[in-house]
Formats: C-alpha cells, sequence, structure tokens
DNA sequence: AGCAAATTTAAACACTTGACTAAATATGGT
DNA sequence: ACCATATTTAGTCAAGTGTTTAAATTTGCT
C-alpha cells in the first residue's frame, strides 16, 4: 500500500502543466497556483509530491535532462577513429546532429527546448543540475575531439570553439518566439532546422581542413 | 523653474542600480524596493520620475540601445564595394567586431551586456524597442550583404547565417555567469574574446569561399 | 464491507510586490 | 530672504506569492 495509481497521475499532470508555463511565461514567472490550475489539481498537491515549489521545477528539469542523458555522447563517437581526419569530420557531424536532435526533434513535448536552458540564467539547484549531468560532460567530449583535431588548441581555445558550435542551437531554443517572429515562421521547418545543422557543421570542418562530410 | 539638477542625479542613480540588479537577478526577479535601496532614494522617486516600474526599465534599455544606435552599421559598411570578393569578407569582419565590441567593451557598464538581450526572452515593450531599433535594422543590412556574397541565399537561409554569426556572442554576453564559471575566469580576457572574433570571422569567410582578411 | 493509509481539498498564514497619497522638504529664480 | 514649485519622504493599500494546516475524501488490501 505504498503508493496509490492516482499519484503518478497527478505528478506528471503537474510536472507537465509548470514545463509549459515556464516555456511560456519564463521560469521566474511560474505560479504554484497557475501551475495547479492549468494542471486542474489543488495547489496543496505540489506541496504534498514535491515538498515545494522548487522541488517540482526539479523534476521538470529532471524529465528534459533523463531525455539528454539517455543518448549519450560516447555512443555517437564510438566506433570512431579520433586521431583520423575523416572520423573526426564525422564525429563534428555527429555532435551537432545529436544536440539539435534533441532540441528540435518533435518527439518531445515542444516546452522541453524552450526550458532547459532558462535554468542556466540564474545559479541554483536547477543550473548546477544540467551543468553537471549535461553540459560538463558533453563538453568534455567535445574539447577532446577538437584538441586531437589541433593539438595547438588551448582549453580556452577549444572551449571558445565548443560554444560557436553550441550558441546557434541554444538561441534558436531560448529565443524560440522572438526568432519564429523574425522569421514569420509558426514553427521551425524541417528544412530551415536543416540548413542551420550544414552550416554549423560545414563551418566547423572548413575551419579545421577537414574532410566536408 | 522647470527641472531641479537633483531630478537628473536622482534619475540616473535609478538607472544605474536597475541595470546592476537586472544584470545580477534578471529582468523579472528585480523589485522596485530593491533598485530605490541599491540607488540610495526612496521607492516613490522610481514613480514620481518614470510613472511606474516599467517606465524605469524603458529608460534602463534605453540607455543600452542609444550606445548601440551611436555606430549604426551602415557606417562600418560604407564605402565598401559590395559587389567585390575582398570587400564582402571585409564587411563580414566589419559586422562581427562591431558587435563584439559594442557587447564586451569595457567602455560601457558592464551591466550592459548581461541585461540587453534579456528583453528578448518575454514580449512587450522592451522586447519591441530593441528589436525595432536595432536587431531588424541591422539584421537587415547583414542579410543583405549575404544575399550579394551569395545570391542563391533565401531569406530563410541567410537570416539562419545571420544568427549564427551572432549566437556566440548573444550566448556569451546573456549566459556570462555560466560562462565564465565553466572558464574558470573573473571576467571575459581580451584574448579570449579576440579568438572567438577569428572564429567567427574566419569561419564564415571560409563558408562562402571569401578572401581570408 | 470495513478500514487504515494515501491523497485531495479549502482556508488561512506571513510575506512581498507595485502603486498611491498626503505631508514634509529642497530648490532656485526673484 | 522670500516663495512658488519641484522633489522627496513615510505610510498605506490591495493583490499576489509560497507555504502550512486540519479536515474531508479516495484508494486498495483484508
Amino acid at each position: 500500500m505504498a503508493t496509490y495509481r492516482s499519484s503518478e497521475v497527478t505528478k506528471n499532470a503537474l510536472i507537465e502543466a509548470a514545463g509549459q508555463l515556464i516555456a511560456d511565461l519564463g521560469l521566474s514567472c511560474v505560479s504554484v497556483r497557475a501551475i495547479a490550475m492549468l494542471a486542474q489539481e489543488n495547489i496543496g498537491t505540489i506541496h504534498y509530491h514535491f515538498g515545494n515549489k522548487e522541488g517540482l521545477l526539479v523534476e521538470v528539469i529532471n524529465k528534459v535532462i533523463e531525455r539528454w542523458e539517455a543518448v549519450p555522447v560516447e555512443n555517437e563517437l564510438a566506433q570512431l577513429d579520433l586521431n583520423d581526419r575523416h572520423d573526426q569530420a564525422v564525429a563534428i557531424r555527429r555532435i551537432i546532429e545529436r544536440m539539435s536532435r534533441l532540441i528540435f526533434s518533435s518527439e518531445a513535448p515542444d516546452w522541453h527546448r524552450q526550458v532547459i536552458y532558462q535554468v542556466m540564467q540564474h545559479t541554483g539547484i536547477l543550473q548546477e543540475m544540467f551543468r553537471s549531468r549535461v553540459i560538463t560532460p558533453e563538453n568534455r567530449q567535445t574539447i577532446h575531439l577538437l584538441q586531437r583535431i589541433d593539438p595547438s588548441l588551448s582549453y580556452e581555445q577549444a572551449y571558445a570553439h565548443t560554444l560557436t558550435i553550441q550558441s546557434a542551437l541554444i538561441v534558436h531554443a531560448d529565443y524560440q518566439n522572438a526568432v519564429l517572429s523574425e522569421l514569420s515562421m509558426a514553427d521551425y521547418s524541417r528544412e530551415y532546422i536543416a540548413y542551420m545543422e550544414n552550416i554549423l557543421i560545414s563551418q566547423k570542418q572548413k575551419f579545421f581542413d577537414l574532410p566536408l562530410v
């Protein structure tokens, strides 16, 4: 008699509602009352199931992080010889395509991409979660690859390259509303995302004189 | 006897305090009381001088926008022949260096760069100000240049290029705290910014097979 | 069906927020 | 020095915040 079935249902409803509201209003503009109302649950359930508001937000971010952890960068780079120029070029492509897929594929709820990078704006538990479990480990892989491609790169220089790779995707995610309105689009088209991926990939491959694969 | 001297002094103190607090806490976490306390002014002065909180925020953003408007992109591109490959390469460099200078040069208060892109997160008067007076006009120039460089580019494709140019700078500005902590730096070094500029410039020049200038 | 535990509910809590008011003060031209 | 007025001050307001409480209800095993 540990837990009742209804427990998981309301917890998921609250997480989903919180995610949508964060995407719409911003992380620091959502109230427990708004979340409970959208989820059609009582305010008290938030504190009963998650302890407090932050506990709920942790689970919201956790939902996104688990999707990223399910496809670690290591998998994309396995079976590649990072000393081979051709494989180095493939590695660049794999890293960019993976990140783009995780952010823009429609297999996850819409709010994922609009929520996740908001946590990087304010220091706190949420940022620490995303940084320690996603950002830092993934950057380590990318920096390692870049220093294989060009052994003369310092850590700072390799990090700068890493950020120039990721930044376009981050901006398209975090400023989605502004970007879409500037593009007069309702949502990113598959072609647009593909073209942006292509820019990022071939830019980096050309910069390092890698084969264009 | 229109206005007294003290008026401008307190107005500037309030704008400066608001800017610093927005940079530290985030746009939506700043209260009129915190602003007044940091400025060492009375809360009522905010409503007396600016009408309401939003009126003060408008002036904060205005301070930043005026710096950008003082050096229009047109000036950087004047005397360049946008049909000439060499001048096209120079134009790319000028556009990127101008934006980097506006964001990272130390001639303006520290908070400018951490404040300005926050307004792009939420729709409202502040975003509309920055978009209509800075973003849209500047993007028009960049897109025009890119379509001269490669006439086959559609508007969406040219816009994607524009964003890949700007994104790294935006991310370094808006996520400054997280980036600096990942780099174990107290502030961006001149060398780091210069290296990032170099990446962005030569990446774009190589992508379009322009001379590397 | 009965019953103990898990869950939901509504009301209240203390606190912060942006805004407003009326009185007190400071300013600068005369 | 005077005085009209620009500015500052302190106090109050209603509305919204996250949290807590205790009672009511639902759940699932015996």
